[in-house]
DNA sequence: CAGTGGTCTAGACCACCAG
DNA sequence: TGGTGGTCTAGACCACTGA
């Protein structure tokens, strides 16, 4: 550990279950001791145990409910500060049909000179995805999607035909960290005729890398048609 | 007030010290009472008043020193991480000259039946802008804003053909919220020919409107070239 | 050195809600 | 309805650091 030795009792108790989260010991739902059992593991009183717990919260990393307990969360792309929203629930909360098309998807090494992609690898094999977001069987975006089996071993038995790989992801691998980068190109003629626009048409690009702890796990690529979607983001001065 | 009533006693008292700050009646540097103080102020125990102003710290909105006392922060040169880049700023960081080129501004009423402004202006006057930002004399963004003077009113006074809008209210006007929406367009004749870009070129358009405490301060629509800009942001799962 | 925040305790009562 | 988290108390000792 690193701040095992300075930290004060709740920092290494909040330090300890952010570990067990992040390290996918607790996966997302997963149910955490009640405070009375956190008191007497970590022999101390409840009010350290419950500054511990409920900082997680505040965080983000866990949901507290009464008499249900304390549960560690699921993901949502919709942090405070940037607010990707999740393209499942964008079309299904316009009242739409959702469905992902799956157009291709194949495990492969990471390409030869591409730095980052060898770097999302971390040295293990990829799992390359193609697919189509439709909203009332409409095309709504594209998707281009690397995952490092290393970081998601599971992705690789996962019916992505069945399930989105984002909605999958986000099931199954916890994220820390996201960054986005968001750009605006015409579309040419392949992208044009999948989400059925004339060529040239505004697309708005917005390529993700996604972190746990430092390790990658996805990079995706989505274009949406530019002029019938928006990106919203909300946030404050903020501590970062 | 409004959440005076049901919230708990470390809620309220944090809503009390926050409405203060942002209020201005604590300006930053302001030094806070003491929690002694505040435990006879509120008649509670330390334990609760510490919890309200421990909560305040991990905000950012003030800053506790030992021995010193706690004292309002100085609010942060922009959020770097975040918030779209100061466009001067990323021009700049390319090592290329930046220049503020005002078209036009005047002083104008909200628009008739544009229920979005009138709330922008809340009863008072804007003031609207256009203008090009160049890097290096080229065109590299265009603006269009609205200022609220009421919120803003020494806005009236400033002299934007040597400042840009954005810098003056950074410099000014304290924010404590902002929502940008981010979307791509193909560049009509006189956006192609502002930006110097092939007509229907794709472009992205960001469109922000900001906040101090509730109260709105600006709204400020942004054009780029969409394949030479690239806005990008990283955050984390978050609290909201 | 003394005043400040940082932490922790061993209780207590309450609101909520899933079983 | 009982178990859970939410809150609050009235103390206590300590670490730090500015006057």
């Amino acid at each position: 550990m690193s701040l095992t030795d300075t930290a004060s009792l709740h920092q290494r108790i909040r330090a300890d279950i952010e570990a067990r989260i992040l390290g996918g010991d607790w996966p997302p739902g997963h149910r955490l001791p009640v405070e009375a059992e956190l008191m007497t593991q970590y022999g101390c009183s409840r009010m350290t145990v419950n500054k511990a717990v409920s900082a997680l919260a505040d965080a983000g990393l866990i949901v507290r409910r009464r008499r249900a307990g304390s549960f560690v969360a699921r993901p949502r792309i919709h942090s405070a500060v940037l607010d990707i929203p999740d393209i499942q629930s964008e079309i299904t909360a316009r009242g739409e049909a959702y469905a992902f098309r799956l157009l291709s998807v194949r495990r492969r090494a990471p390409a030869r000179g591409d730095a980052d992609e060898a770097e999302l690898a971390g040295g293990g094999a990829l799992l390359a995805l193609r697919g189509a977001h439709l909203a009332s069987g409409r095309p709504f975006a594209l998707e281009e999607r690397l995952i490092s089996l290393r970081a998601a071993p599971a992705a690789a038995e996962a019916d992505f035909a069945l399930v989105s790989p984002g909605a999958w992801l986000l099931e199954h691998v916890a994220w820390t960290e996201a960054e986005n980068r968001i750009s605006a190109i015409n579309a040419d003629g392949p992208v044009a005729e999948a989400l059925a626009l004339d060529p040239g048409a505004a697309c708005l690009v917005v390529r993700r890398r996604t972190w746990r702890a430092g390790e990658r796990i996805t990079n995706v690529r989505l274009v949406f048609p530019g002029e019938a979607y928006e990106l919203v983001a909300r946030f404050g001065p903020g501590q970062a």
